[in-house]
DNA sequence: AGACTCATGTAATGCGTTACATGATTTG
DNA sequence: CAAATCATGTAACGCATTACATGAGTCT
């Protein structure tokens, strides 16, 4: 089976912060894989009934407001640990950012260096939001924390593109301006 | 108007190479672009035919086996110089890689370190077939290559993962072995 | 003639977003 | 009691993949 990705998501946030309801994963999930994966309650209300059915958590009986807690079952753990441990991640790259840069020897120089430009911009930006949510993370506990690595990862691959911006907008400029 | 990246790497495809059939636009999509974008025949031959119907590029009569050329319009190539140059790219980011290592914390450290290790492997070959690439790209004619630049950008990614991946192994390796 | 490649399409299905819809509880 | 938040769902639509379907030309 494919798709599992969102399944996974779900367990993972129920083994680590342990019983909630489709309201809580929901924030959860904006609040901190945020960007890595996103869904919306649309989407995982319908997953997490779909999810119980199938045996990978159980459903306590509705309390106030028909919040519904769900617990993730042994049968969930499992099916967590197994995809982590030997599912190859489909290396299915779609990035707008990427195919900008793909398009961008189509623009004269002057254009390609302002895109380029308003890229490093929003990078930049981007950046900074992980680096703030890393400050926070740190002043937390320290040691196991989850997201702790997908954090550094994602600093990591926005400091790529951000060099890359740079590299390129001094490669275009130099081949604008061909000898001293 | 969103989605329209297949039609602004069509467009691209088109400006770059010249008129050229749907069966054509398929193939180059998998031989150029496939780091950074994919699409199907399935989905691209529909979207020629709606962008003819908008005035983005513009059909020849069909030659043998029922072939159908196409041109890139004025309209066509201002609509991708104008996405190039003004649109944002939507920072989405959805990664099965980033997944695995947001959830790496609920691994035992053991098969924390396999995953890595799988991550790498998979990194790697990946990293090797762009870098063959780029070494075919070179050998072409220099300068103002379609692609050029968005190879560069999935090479220096790809190495921040790995770099991401050999650091993380040692994170773990230190705090599963705490004191010398 | 048979196999292969060229060439174009449609249908079914799945994942994801936006929008619609409803009602219970808490807070000011 | 009014507004905000909590809480769950469904419907409509768009993008993407897989599978189905068909036929024309080329090569052995």
């Amino acid at each position: 089976m494919v798709g599992m990705s969102l399944r996974v998501a779900l367990l993972g946030l129920l083994s680590f912060a342990g019983p909630a309801s489709g309201y809580d994963l929901t924030k959860m999930f904006t609040l901190t894989i945020n960007h890595v994966w996103q869904a919306k309650h649309s989407q995982i209300y319908p997953e997490l009934n779909r999810m119980a059915a199938d045996g990978l958590i159980s459903v306590a009986q509705p309390g106030p407001r028909g919040r519904k807690i769900y617990t993730i079952t042994e049968h969930g753990a499992a099916t967590m640990r197994d995809w982590l441990v030997s599912h190859t991640p489909s290396g299915t790259m779609r990035s707008e950012q990427s195919l900008q840069a793909f398009l961008l020897p189509l623009l004269e120089p002057p254009q390609a260096l302002e895109a380029l430009e308003r890229m490093a911009d929003a990078t930049q930006a981007r950046l900074d939001g992980l680096e703030e949510m890393k400050k926070v993370h740190m002043s937390g506990q320290g040691g196991g924390d989850i997201g702790h690595y997908a954090l550094d990862l994602g600093i990591m691959q926005l400091r790529a593109i951000l060099a890359w911006t740079h590299q390129t907008a001094d490669d275009i400029r130099a081949s604008a301006a061909p000898d001293s």
